[in-house]
DNA sequence: TGCTTCACTGACCGCTCGTTCAGCGATCTG
DNA sequence: CAGATCGCTGAACGAGCGGTCAGTGAAGCA
């Protein structure tokens, strides 16, 4: 017997292509305008259904950016498992984002906007709740990975979750502005470009 | 004869007291929550009396950025005057933006919201023509000075406007955290970090 | 085939918010 | 001092939202 019967896999479909549409239509008209009337007609299905599987929109939104952020989570965790060296890993974890972000331009608006509550105080909680920790769980990730190679000796010793937080969001303003232009430079040569900066710096003369 | 008459200085007034309330209503509830109702409330008017200063409230919110961005670029623009070596002015920039936002909490969260449209399409339209080339010049202002220091084979050569924006936004994410704290490490302290992090990079053995 | 079930629908409700405008009182004018 | 002027007010309005629920019809059952 299967371990999920037909109900429950036309339940996981619906959860699913409602999760979807919630991130396009927000990636099109952004977290404040995204109406439930609009996500459900682009899921194809009634407004009412959405309330059969979410308890209102601010769980729709909360699961919905904890699936993507999940997924980016695990493109970034097989990225660091993958390499060794610190330089490859920051290389890699930068690409990974990169990659992710492309392919999920939907996501990246979503990602943004829940960087910064918004709405009533009491929204505002709940975000902080649940959607701030996964974003510092991101940022805490790299961090460790610095904070390891920094005992090492590989790199200077400073606050590394200030660095951390410097790397990814210094790196998200580039991959930004690579999604806002009709032709970007080669991927590599952004990531290229930002695993340099952060190893060496720009300073003429530093070795390398 | 004075150059404003009286009638003319209330005006004046009124619409500064306005654009501040609207800045510190944003700064608590964020853009999207925030009411003319409390805005209103919060310049101790009525909420009819800021329609006779702005045609609405898309209007009131593209003055009052205009105008905190205004403020802002001067403190830039002073710093980058006052500096001469490419360090110098790094830091100073750096510096001018800490203090600013500092001041100014109210204005960071409108800042941050109104990178990233929001609304209608024409909503979102509008603020495009108005507040990302207010936020594009202030990128570029920093990208021409690393541009000339590249000339002067000062710092390496990359591409300027990447590069600044890398600086700028890994920059304002350590200052959303500093913001976010309840004690902050010294504020000489995080824009040495900034500064040697752009400059020197990490990478052991990199000099200086 | 008639009955039951239930996922799904969309018209509807209550509410909030941006916007308007008739009216009010202070000030000016002749 | 009467009348005109005008900045200001806030109750009222309409649009549009999230959320509800009586109704519908296809599928399963007897």
């Amino acid at each position: 017997m299967p371990s999920k019967s037909k109900e429950e896999v036309v339940q996981e479909f619906r959860v699913q292509s409602i999760q979807e549409a919630t991130m396009r239509v927000i990636a099109r008209k952004g977290m404040a305008a995204a109406t439930m009337q609009e996500i459900a007609e682009e899921a194809g299905v009634a407004k009412g259904t959405i309330y059969l599987y979410f308890r209102d929109r601010d769980e729709l939104v909360e699961k919905t950016f904890e699936r993507a952020m999940g997924l980016l989570m695990e493109q970034v965790d097989e990225a660091l498992d993958r390499e060794t060296g610190i330089e490859e890993k920051i290389r890699s974890v930068m690409s990974a984002q990169l990659a992710f972000f492309s392919a999920n331009r939907e996501f990246f608006r979503l990602y943004l906007s829940l960087r910064m509550p918004e709405g009533s105080p009491q929204q505002q909680r709940r975000q902080k709740r649940t959607c701030q920790p996964q974003y510092r769980s991101h940022v805490q990730k790299l961090a460790d990975v610095l904070s390891t190679a920094m005992e090492r000796d590989e790199i200077r010793r400073v606050d590394p979750y200030r660095l951390a937080l410097f790397i990814i969001e210094g790196s998200t303003a580039v991959i930004l502005e690579r999604l806002g232009e009709e032709t970007s430079p080669d991927e590599r040569a952004d990531m290229e470009f930002i695993t340099t900066l952060i190893l060496d710096g720009i300073r003429k003369g530093s070795k390398s």
